[in-house]
DNA sequence: CTCATCTAGTTCAACTTTCAAGAAAGAGTC
DNA sequence: GACTCTTTCTTGAAAGTTGAACTAGATGAG
């Protein structure tokens, strides 16, 4: 799929591109915001903790390797780098996988369930302050619509999402 | 500013959780996306690409180091980092800044501009198909507006938009 | 002028991410 | 069972990022 560019290229308008500009800005700078926000009150970047929070929703606070990696949007190879880290200090632990011995469990250790509970509520404070207290309750709602749109149309599944693929 | 943290915090509603997971899984796959598409088309990753953008547009097709990490969201070692690296590329020269001379401009080149050239078209495809082509003209126009105002209460100056900041 | 202070930019070490390669086990075929 | 193909997860090196320390030049007070 090497977007075939048959064509001059449809360039953005003048209010795409404030809009793709106004996009770029503010996700950086929360995902800025948000890395360091938590790597100072729980020492670790966002998406470790995002990794963390996956387990502890999941029965039996664990998981496969190759799920969780699926939910979190990264690659396998990310996740056992992670895993490793999050392993050293005491928040994860492995085990291996009764059905598949291939497969290996991360599973949420209990020192790291009270990281959680420690640092969950000044992250959900930096989020609300950061989006929701800043939306109308309609901007959340078209915000959500929007992104479920736009995931929907990335997901590597979805190849047939492409839009205009007939001829 | 420390997020006082004073009372129970309050947890995200069931609406919240879901357009903050949508949000979370739409940017990082678009993240992803865009980076792969340009290290395939253009050889570098997104944010690498985005600073020869910015030189390409700004009068005499350079800018203070200082100034294009600002323009650009990161910091100013991230950026001499990636100047180092595109000007090993040739797609950026580093020269004396006249008036301060511990100031340096750094110059998009005539290589630079020439793979701007070549890899723009690819590039606002995919932001297009990801993004735009998907969305209604309300939608986008109700995006740009959202992320505004998230940008704007991020931005470091404003330290004074924290919200409610009256007692 | 001299001093302290600030700003511009770089560099170093520690850490994270990526990509390609690889070991090990499951699954289907003959 | 032997073969091939696939899936699961890990590893190692290269590339990128971060935060703190550092150099050099500007700036302002006395």
């Amino acid at each position: 799929m090497t977007t075939a560019s048959t064509g001059a290229p449809r360039w953005l308008t003048d209010e795409e591109q404030s809009v793709w500009r106004a996009y770029l800005h503010a996700t950086t700078l929360l995902e800025d915001h948000l890395d360091r926000q938590l790597q100072r009150d729980a020492g670790m970047p966002h998406i470790y903790y995002g990794l963390l929070v996956q387990l502890s929703q999941a029965p039996g606070r664990r998981m496969r390797m190759t799920e969780l990696a699926k939910d979190a949007k990264i690659t396998r190879s990310r996740l056992s780098h992670a895993v490793a880290r999050l392993e050293k200090n005491g928040w994860v632990r492995r085990e291996d996988c009764p059905s598949d011995r291939r497969g290996q469990n991360a599973v949420l250790t209990e020192e790291g369930s009270e990281m959680l509970r420690r640092s969950a509520p000044g992250h959900v404070a930096a989020v609300r302050q950061a989006m929701f207290d800043r939306l109308t309750p309609e901007q959340v709602r078209g915000l959500g619509e929007i992104m479920r749109v736009m995931a929907a149309g990335l997901e590597p599944e979805g190849a047939g999402a492409d839009l205009p693929w007939l001829r």
